[in-house]
Parts: structure tokens; C-alpha cells; sequence
RNA sequence: CGCGGGGUGGAGCAGAUGGUAGCUCGUCGGGCUCAUAACCCGAAGGUCGUAGGUUCAAAUCCUGCCCCCGCAA
């Protein structure tokens, strides 16, 4: 088929080169535009449009789709479907009524959970067991179109959002070349979303990050593995930031936040504590925490936060 | 030119009032012990990120470059 694909970041990539290898035709990119990022604000291109221009796809990168001018351009294009992975836009009516086929999104939560910017992060904070992706036809909607195809993934008790999000994309990959078969085959099915049990995962902050010790181990150390690798759950000790990459619950008790063991580093929680594994201090890389004993002194009883 | 921290034996750090380097851990050998990740003795291992400069002498001062990281976006 012919495609137009819209995306941007880590996660689309898949998709679209399963999409290529599945031999259809993508006759555009559209991707967010380059955004200054990091150290000394350098303009960097989105991980698709990098993909897109090794294989020598023309790339767009519209500072909205609400124009004429893009509108003119997909429409030359004459696409049978358009696929949007995690695009960042979204896309006016006139375009989801444009290709032949329809406008098929890949979403990374079993739909009409998760709904929103950041379905993969939240699953893992909020302490699912399941997860997984959705196609589904786009409408005026934020994730609320018809469910097409699902497939679940079980979430592993350890599973860092990073982990979750190389499987799920790897997925959606999947997915969404069986779901362009269906469609162009015309045995595609197709679900209506029962709202009532819809969720929305909101966009991640950095501030969410910052650890409330006065919660359990057990939510604690979800939302040390559903904020890694980025951007990390963080504390203070000594008033510098202190990201923590890794932990395990214990079962000791204490003052929240409190360090009631040096080595192994162990802080206590409003209920249980964490071991400490892996962290990160302000200006020096991520290591191990007997790595970080060596060289940094800590001292009992001292209250993180 | 967004702000800032840092690159020292395998790991994490100290040393920065200039005089060829130290700590904790690890490694190797030996000892003690019923035994040990514990303890004791000993050893190996570093052109102090890189290229220049100042100096009798630089890890320590000056300059360029490379790399890592925190904030911010």
C-alpha cells in the first residue's frame, strides 16, 4: 500500500521499518521539527526522521497540520492509509478523512486504558501486571478512535519503562503490518471503545520524579522503574540530587526517607524500605551503589529528601 | 555562545599554598582459621583525558581540543 507515516520519537522507529520491510510503499514522513536539545542547546532531529532519511523517504516536519499548505502536500501524496506512531500533533479532520483507507494510530496500552502521552511510563508506575498496544482508526478524538487490533504483554515484576518500551515498540511493529494486511484484505475488525473504562496517562514531568519516601516500598519502587532510564526517580542526600536507577524492597521499618543501613544502602518507606542499588549523584555518572560507597561517605541515620 | 560539576592504577574517591601520587575496595602470593565475603603480612598495577605553554621542577598554574555527567530547554 502506500503510506504516509507520521512520527517522531524512539518508539515509532520500528514501526515504520517493519512497514518497509512488510513492501509497502512510504511515500512520506512527517515528523515533529528539530527541537534544541541538551548541553548547549543543539538542534537535534527526531530518531524517525533519521530513520526516514536512511532509506531516503522525504521528510516533513510542519510546524502544524491545519494549513493548507500540508494539507495540499498529503493530499498530492494520495496515501491508502497513514499510520501514526507517537506523531506528538494532532491531525485536523480534513486529514483523517483524506487517505483511502483510513488514519491507523499504534497506541502502547491495551485501549481504552492509558490513553495520552505517556501510557508506558504509568503502567509500570501504577503498578500494572498487563499492558500491550492498540491499532485503532484515528478520529477527532485523543486515543478514542475504533480499536482495530490488540495484542497484551505482561509486564515483568522488575520491568523498567525502558525494558517495556523496546518490547512494546517491537509490537506495535507487528501489529501494525498485520493490521494494513487486514485492512487492505477488508477482513479487519473493528471495536468500539466502551469509554467508561477509559483512563488518560498524562504527559511525565520531571517533578514526578521526586520521591515521596512517606509511600510504600512497593509504590516507591514502581516509580523507580517506571521513570527509568529517563527522567529518574530522585531524592536529595546532602542537598544534591540523588537519582535513584535501581532499588529493592526490604523488609525493614524506620523514619521515612531515613537511611537506616550504610552498606547495603537501605532508606526506609512509609511502609517497608529499599535497598538501594543503582543511583546516580548531581555531575557523575550512573553506578552501582557499592561502586558510589567506595568513594562517597554516607551517614546513618541521615533523612533523604 | 544557556548555567554548572567532572576526567588520577581494574572500581569509587583524595591530593590542586607547584618538588614525579595516596585512601577504600578489587586482583595476585603467603599466613591465621573447622571455615570465611573476616583478620594478618606482602606484591603487582598509574606517561594523573589529550596537545601545547610558563618553570630548574606541574596531577597541581595558563591556553586549545576530546569525552562523561547534573540543571535548564
Amino acid at each position: 500500500m502506500n503510506i504516509v507515516f507520521m512520527g517522531t520519537p524512539d518508539f515509532a522507529v520500528p514501526c515504520l521499518e517493519s512497514i518497509i520491510n512488510a513492501g509497502h510503499t512510504v511515500s512520506a514522513v512527517f515528523s515533529q521539527p528539530d527541537k534544541p536539545k541538551g548541553r548547549g542547546y543543539t538542534l537535534t532531529p527526531p530518531p524517525v526522521k533519521v530513520c526516514a532519511l536512511s532509506h531516503n523517504i522525504s521528510v516533513y516536519q510542519p510546524n502544524t497540520l491545519k494549513d493548507d499548505e500540508t494539507f495540499n502536500i498529503i493530499k498530492s501524496l494520495s496515501p491508502d492509509v497513514i499510520v501514526v506512531v507517537a506523531y506528538g500533533k494532532i491531525l485536523p479532520k480534513n486529514i483523517l478523512d483524506l487517505p483511502k483507507y483510513a488514519c491507523v494510530n499504534v497506541h502502547a496500552s491495551l485501549l481504552p486504558k492509558y490513553r495520552g502521552a505517556a501510557p508506558i511510563h504509568w503502567s509500570i508506575i501504577n503498578g500494572e501486571e498487563v499492558t500491550g498496544v492498540t491499532t485503532m482508526l484515528m478520529d477527532i478524538g485523543l486515543d478514542t478512535g475504533d480499536i482495530l487490533l490488540k495484542k497484551s504483554v505482561a509486564i515483568g515484576q522488575n520491568e523498567t519503562t525502558g525494558e517495556l518500551h523496546d518490547r512494546l515498540a517491537k509490537c506495535g511493529s507487528e501489529l501494525i503490518v498485520e493490521t494494513l494486511e487486514k485492512l487492505e484484505n477488508g477482513d479487519c475488525p473493528r471495536e468500539k471503545q466502551d469509554n467508561s473504562l477509559s483512563c488518560y496517562s498524562p504527559m511525565i514531568t520531571k517533578q514526578l520524579g521526586n520521591i515521596n519516601w512517606n509511600k510504600s516500598a512497593k509504590e516507591i519502587n514502581a516509580l523507580v522503574r517506571g521513570l527509568n532510564p529517563t527522567p529518574s526517580a530522585y531524592t536529595k542526600i546532602n542537598n544534591k540530587m540523588l537519582k535513584i536507577h535501581s532499588c529493592k524492597i526490604v523488609n525493614y521499618n524506620g523514619n521515612a526517607g531515613e537511611v537506616i543501613s550504610v552498606n547495603p544502602f537501605i532508606v526506609a518507606c512509609g511502609e517497608n524500605a529499599l535497598e538501594i542499588t543503582e543511583l546516580q549523584i548531581e555531575g557523575k555518572k550512573r553506578m552501582k551503589t557499592e561502586d558510589f560507597l567506595r568513594g562517597y561517605n554516607i551517614e546513618k541515620g541521615i533523612v533523604l529528601g
